[in-house]
DNA sequence: CACTATACGGAACGACAGTTCCGGTTGTCA
DNA sequence: TGACAACCGGAACTGTCGTTCCGTATAGTG
């Protein structure tokens, strides 16, 4: 219901360690720690809730009133996309990298429990993920594209050494484990349950006789 | 002693097919006519939107007023159970027709696609399935329950067939299917995907060399 | 230390969904 | 046909959630 920028005033500076250095204009002392209270805050409270959890809930975890999380984000959904963005890239990170390794086959396996260890307990990421209908926003869908580039590569790569199944794509595979995810978030199972649930999506897209 | 049934008024000579002859109360013509037309848009809006449908949809799609509605269901959730439930006991019926099978592979996984297809387009079970964190109510966790031993044994005895991976449960097979079916719902797949979505699931299923 | 742009907090607003209430309507039976 | 109980419709109530507004507090500066 509008544009979604991402993020609000001039961000700068921000404590993330980096160097990056844009002289557009200071951010005061305590909108710098409240900013980051707030990302603090929203990681946890999403992963933990999904995107249902509602904003106050973000913004009394944080220790702020709401007026102060809107100014840093104008709106619920540019704050969610915030957080899935920084996890998303994790991943296209992680992808990229197995999309350089030797071993086709075992790179692309490994990834997928990578995958779906990173999704575990993080219901705003299989949420974005798994949106049905909806479709992800700004630069989220530019790093979904991203992931699903780094995926196919191993897809191919894989295929050619022979240790996946031909013909899979990589929305299928994606779907098929952010699918997954799903069920196996489900409190009624263990650690083992979700072992052998990951074993089953791996060994279907195996090479089959 | 009335109160949590599900139903609400003395329901009579709806096709429920048990013999349960209580000279309650005869209900009204209209009563019983819009207590169908409730139903017949609950279905169809639920199958379409999930439980998150609104009421007033329902209320609207069936040409009545919300009033006449409550008037039936004490409750949003209540008319969803009835529908669930209606399409539980369909899934039921298959999974012990699949129990009685000679061929316990074959049946098994003609069962899993059955399920799969059945799901297909009803967001209603999907949703009332994979509930997280949100136990199915009432009546539908017994039927939820004959669902599961029903797929127990078919698992059984397809595992003495050889047809099936050791060491599966049936909580863990119908979270994969439900997972996978919430993945093969979105729009982004056609027909040649979602095949080959539940192709991987069911192969990842057989035994593992 | 005083001054101001910046930032803060949280009450208030509007939209929406589930549920209740009650005046009016209608099927049913004598 | 007349009368009553069952039934209907939908306005109104309640609670939740996202978002806005504005009076107050404070970091940064001269």
């Amino acid at each position: 219901m509008n544009e979604a920028g991402g993020v609000t005033t001039a961000v700068r500076g921000d404590g993330e360690a980096s160097a990056d250095e844009a002289p557009v204009r200071p951010m005061r002392a305590d909108a710098v720690r409240n900013r980051r209270l707030i990302l603090e805050a929203a990681e946890e409270v999403f992963a933990a809730q999904g995107v249902s959890a509602p904003i106050d809930a973000v913004a009394e975890r944080a220790g702020v009133g709401v007026g102060t999380l809107y100014r840093h984000f104008p709106t619920k959904e540019a704050l969610f996309e915030a957080i899935v963005l920084t996890r998303l890239e994790e991943l296209v990170a992680a992808a990229a990298a197995g999309a350089e390794r030797d071993d086709a086959g075992e790179a692309f396996f490994s990834f997928l429990r990578t995958f779906a260890g990173k999704l575990s307990n993080k219901h705003d990421l299989i949420d974005a993920l798994g949106a049905e209908g909806i479709d992800i926003k700004s630069q989220c869908a530019g790093m979904a594209g991203d992931l699903e580039s780094g995926v196919e590569t191993m897809i191919r790569r894989a295929e050619a050494a022979g240790a996946v199944r031909d013909g899979i794509t990589p929305k299928e595979v994606l779907g098929l484990v952010v699918g997954l995810c799903q069920a196996t978030e489900r409190p009624e199972f263990d650690g083992v349950s979700r072992q052998r649930m990951v074993d089953v999506v791996c060994a279907g897209l195996r090479p089959q006789a």
